[in-house]
RNA sequence: GGGCUUGUAGCUCAGUUGGUCAGAGUACCGCGCUCACAUCGCGGGGGUCGGAGGUUCGAACCCUCUCAAGCCCA
């Protein structure tokens, strides 16, 4: 084995290993306990991100972890067909062969968008594999693949039969860019910097009129009436009255709304129904009507009179300046606020009226809820149930035809004839209410979100009843980022409930998202992204999966940097070398009973014990960020620190078979179950040094969950403490007074205690190899006067360094005192507590014991402190 | 405007239901290439736990207010 761990030359080989052997696909075992997973499906047209390496990395510990605990294990993986992002680099492709898709036409162009997918659509599932993603590839899906379109339509129309899928006439969200509809939440809001201008609409009768406030001057073109508030005022004589849009000459009524805030800007304002959601609702109230002025790229149409053709902007500035002519722009002051964007392309969101498909939400939000707020779905962190609650609580109806042509075409088609509007299963060929055979299918597609909210069935055979859906289904945990519990969880759970009767999964893990190393989302316009790829060329995908997991607690955002990859690297190195250790000391061993276990056995096979039962309970509540930790101290601190340098003595002499052969035996055990605790963690190197074990089995993988024995042993706990505070003091004291590591020093020990000092007797070769001590005396009764020396008072034991002539009597006085010091003001501390009535009667008795032992010792050491002080002073007279 | 999260050593973060809590990694300082590892070992300095008040025998941890940063929604 190399010194140094390299990632490089083992990664690939084991995961091909472990795929080529089917390890990662599960047969349906109905009698076994299933546990079960959806991948949440990257887009085909993405590359692997760190939010997505995280994601599957969280994912992938959990399935390795019940995977081993003997669950029947399912990890379903699959891809998204992103209808806007995939139709738009095909159009991208086709822009640059100097052609569009209107000229390929519809069924060209989709053929166009699968030959690009099979070519780039496999990038992402490749580099999930890079990153040791243990889901079975055999049952990879697409949502665009057959079945999950099957589920699609199934859905679609029984959703339609039931009447909670509709066509209707509404304001929704354009995005001229991206040339389709959006759903709401498709919409982020970003503060940006405008003007608010101020604009006189004089009055019909010659009057003044009033002066409306407006972020927006260019859709007064389709203005249809001005807006006060009841109550306000200023404006009571005007309601009922007409004023003249400027611009258009068109006549405009004065109404009263109570919507209006008299607060913002003038407390007069415009209303146009077609360009403004809230105008939009006014004008249903009021019965106004809805004044189209823009075309789908933004541009002013036929009803914006001279200013046909001019993109939006352009309007606005001819518009303002028109109106500055007039006379009739009062004022414009600066303004900040929130403007709608599309999440993809960032351009502006234009309200728009338009005849969409619609999901009827209240009666599908209501059970979605329930099931929250009963515990039959659990989120983790809990908090976030919260946000979906109140999300689903006031959520409004959702859009879902897109003006795309990649995607799951809406079911539903048009009878040119008689205008019939038929939704079936299986494609029409005539119309059933007059058989003409002149049928037209909606040009539009489903939002993307449609599909993936049925990917929990979908995936599994649904609408078959198939003998995964049966078993696997409800799904065990989600695990997903909080930035689509709206988009995606949500979805999925009204769907699930709605077809399958059933939640979709018992629980939702969420994570945080990736900063960079200044706390700033990871984005393409910063250029501060990363790429997982190069990280795991770099350093492993095992030094990222651990990197990604600690150092963080559930639900919160991580930082990125490149310090902590370098320590994981260092770990990773660690264990490896600690493998090494073991391996190399290995030649001759056989597996056989061990003899007598030796203090050091007890001590590392309890904290063993101890750290699995910890890990495994922190990986049962999602936590694992602690179980990282607690495998980390561990192994480094504990087994590498300690434990290995207390087997040396017994590795390196050979003349005593037996107890070697014990040391090796624990060793190799330790280790072993060591490394099945971390396989999930770090499937590659553990699989590697795993295979170099002289242990059964196929793969590490497929091991079964160390098992809780309850094996704990205090004393041996107790006692190992006693020697490596020993050991910890002789060290201090030794680099204190500057005694070379190389140099051997004589050390006396000094314990009250009969069984410390047996203790001790027992740890001599370990206290002289450790601490590297020559000769040393241990006494329980310091009888005369010690030599010179420097010292280390401990609770039970005291140290002695002989120093002969070398010592710095003033210093080593000087120690003593501020320890005596510190000593006293604890002891006071704990008398006070200890004479609190309040304390005694109402903490616990175990604490209250626990301080009064503290107190003793405190006691103990200040005592041992005196003595030492005392004699010091002698010496100096 | 409503809601959520965060504010603990120079930096990045832990701190499970209030009682060895004041921690880890990294950075820094000393000493060491001892036959697993210098991607290392040993030792060390460093924080009035954002601020104020309250509950309690006892608070980084619970409550109120307050300041700061970030996110979501309107």
């Amino acid at each position: 084995m190399a010194k140094v761990y390299d990632p490089s030359k083992v990664e690939e080989k084991w995961y091909k290993y472990w795929e080529e052997n089917g390890f990662f696909t599960p047969k349906v075992e109905p009698e076994q306990k299933p546990f079960s997973i959806v991948m949440p499906p990257p887009n085909v047209t993405g590359s692997l991100h760190l939010g997505h390496a995280m994601d599957n990395t969280l994912q992938d510990i959990l399935i390795r972890f019940k995977r081993m605990q003997g669950y029947n294990t399912l990890w379903v993986p699959g891809t998204d067909h992103a209808g806007i992002a995939t139709q738009a680099r095909v159009e991208e492709q086709l822009a640059k062969e100097g052609t569009n898709k209107h000229e390929l036409g519809r069924e060209k162009f989709l053929e166009r968008v699968w030959a690009w997918k099979e070519e780039y659509g496999g990038t992402i599932t490749r580099q999930l594999r890079k990153l040791g993603a243990s889901c079975d590839w055999s049952r990879e899906r697409f949502t665009m693949d057959e079945g999950c379109s099957r589920a699609v339509r199934e859905v679609f129309v029984k959703l339609y039969e039931k009447g909670l899928i509709y066509r209707g006439n509404y304001i929704v969200n354009w995005c001229s860019k991206c040339h389709t509809t959006i759903s709401d939440i498709e919409v982020e809001h970003n503060e940006r910097e405008g003007n608010l201008w101020h604009i006189r609409y004089p009055a019909k009768d010659g009057g003044e009129g009033v002066v409306v406030a407006t972020t927006r001057p260019e859709t007064m073109l389709g203005d249809v009436a001005v807006a006060v508030h009841p109550e306000d005022e200023r404006y009571r004589d005007l309601i009922g009255k007409t004023v003249i849009l400027p611009l258009m000459n068109r006549e405009i009524p004065v109404i009263a709304d109570e919507y209006v805030d008299r607060e913002f800007g003038t407390g007069a304002v415009k209303i146009t129904p077609a360009h403004d959601v809230n105008d939009f609702e006014m004008g249903l109230r009021h019965n106004l009507e809805q004044i189209n002025i823009m075309n789908s790229d933004a541009t002013i149409n036929e009803n914006g009179g001279k200013y046909q053709g001019l993109d939006r902007y352009e309007a606005r500035k001819q518009v303002v300046k028109d109106l500055e002519d007039l006379g009739l722009l009062v004022k414009v002051e600066p303004h900040t606020h929130a403007l709608g964007e599309c999440y993809r392309c960032s351009t502006v969101i234009e309200p728009r009226v338009s005849k969409q498909w619609f999901v009827k939400m209240k009666p599908l939000a209501e059970p979605a809820i329930k099931v929250v707020l009963d515990g039959l779905l659990r989120f983790v962190p809990e908090r976030f149930a919260k946000i979906y609650i109140g999300w689903l609580e006031n959520i409004r109806d959702w859009c879902i035809s897109r003006q795309l042509w990649w995607g799951h075409r809406i079911p539903v088609w048009y009878c040119q004839d008689c205008g019939a509007e038929i939704c079936v299963k299986e494609d029409p060929t005539k119309c059933p209410k007059c058989g003409s055979a002149q049928l037209e299918q909606d040009p539009d597609v489903l939002d993307t979100w449609f599909s993936s909210a049925l990917w929990p069935f979908s995936t599994m055979g649904w609408p078959e009843e198939t003998p995964e859906l049966k078993h696997f289904y409800p799904t065990s945990v989600l695990v997903t980022g909080r930035d689509i519990i709206f988009f995606w969880v949500a979805r999925m759970i009204f769907m699930g409930l709605e077809f399958m009767k059933d939640v979709p999964f018992h629980e939702v893990m969420i994570h945080g998202l990736i900063l960079d190393s200044q706390g700033r989302k990871m984005s393409k316009s910063l250029g501060n992204g990363v790429d997982p790829i190069e990280v795991i060329e770099q350093y492993g995908a095992d030094t990222l999966r651990f990197m990604l997991i600690t150092g963080n607690t559930p639900g919160n955002d991580l930082r990125f940097h490149f310090e902590k990859l370098e320590a994981t690297r260092n770990f990773l190195n660690k264990i490896w070398n600690a493998s090494r250790y073991v391996l190399m000391n290995l030649e001759d061993y056989t597996a056989k009973p061990r003899g007598e276990l030796e203090l050091a056995d007890k001590w590392i096979l309890s904290r063993y014990e101890d750290t699995a039962q910890k890990v495994t309970r922190a990986l049962e509540r999602y936590d694992l960020g602690e179980a990282g930790r607690l495998l980390y101290e561990f192994i480094w601190d504990e087994y590498c620190d300690w434990y290995i340098e207390l087997t040396k003595k017994r590795l390196y002499n050979k003349e005593k078979p037996e107890e070697r052969h014990t040391a090796q035996s624990v060793l190799l055990e330790v280790l072993e179950g060591t490394l099945r605790l971390l396989h999930p963690f770090m499937p590659f190197l553990t699989e590697e040094i795993w295979q170099h074990l002289p242990v059964e089995g196929e793969t590490i993988m497929l091991c079964s969950w160390p098992e809780v024995s309850g094996y704990r042993d205090e004393q041996a706990e107790k006692d190992m403490r006693i020697l490596m505070d020993v050991i910890r003091a002789v060290r201090n004291i030794r680099a204190e007074v500057n005694v070379a590591p190389g140099r051997k020093a004589d050390l006396l020990l000094v314990a009250p205690q009969e069984k410390t000092a047996l203790v001790l007797e027992k740890g001599l070769d370990d206290i002289r190899q450790l601490a590297a001590g020559e000769n040393i005396t241990i006494l329980t009764n310091l009888d005369k006067k010690p030599p010179q020396s420097a010292s280390a008072v401990l609770d039970e034991v005291t140290v002695y360094l002989p120093l002969k002539g070398l010592l710095d009597l003033d210093k080593e006085i000087a120690k003593i005192r501020k320890e005596i010091t510190a000593a006293l003001e604890e002891q006071k501390r704990l008398e006070g507590k200890l004479n609190n009535p309040g304390f005694i009667s109402k903490a616990p008795a175990e604490v209250v014991a626990k301080e009064k032992e503290k107190l003793e010792a405190v006691l103990s050491r200040l005592h041992s402190l005196k003595i030492r002080l005392s004699d010091l002073s002698e010496d100096m007279e």
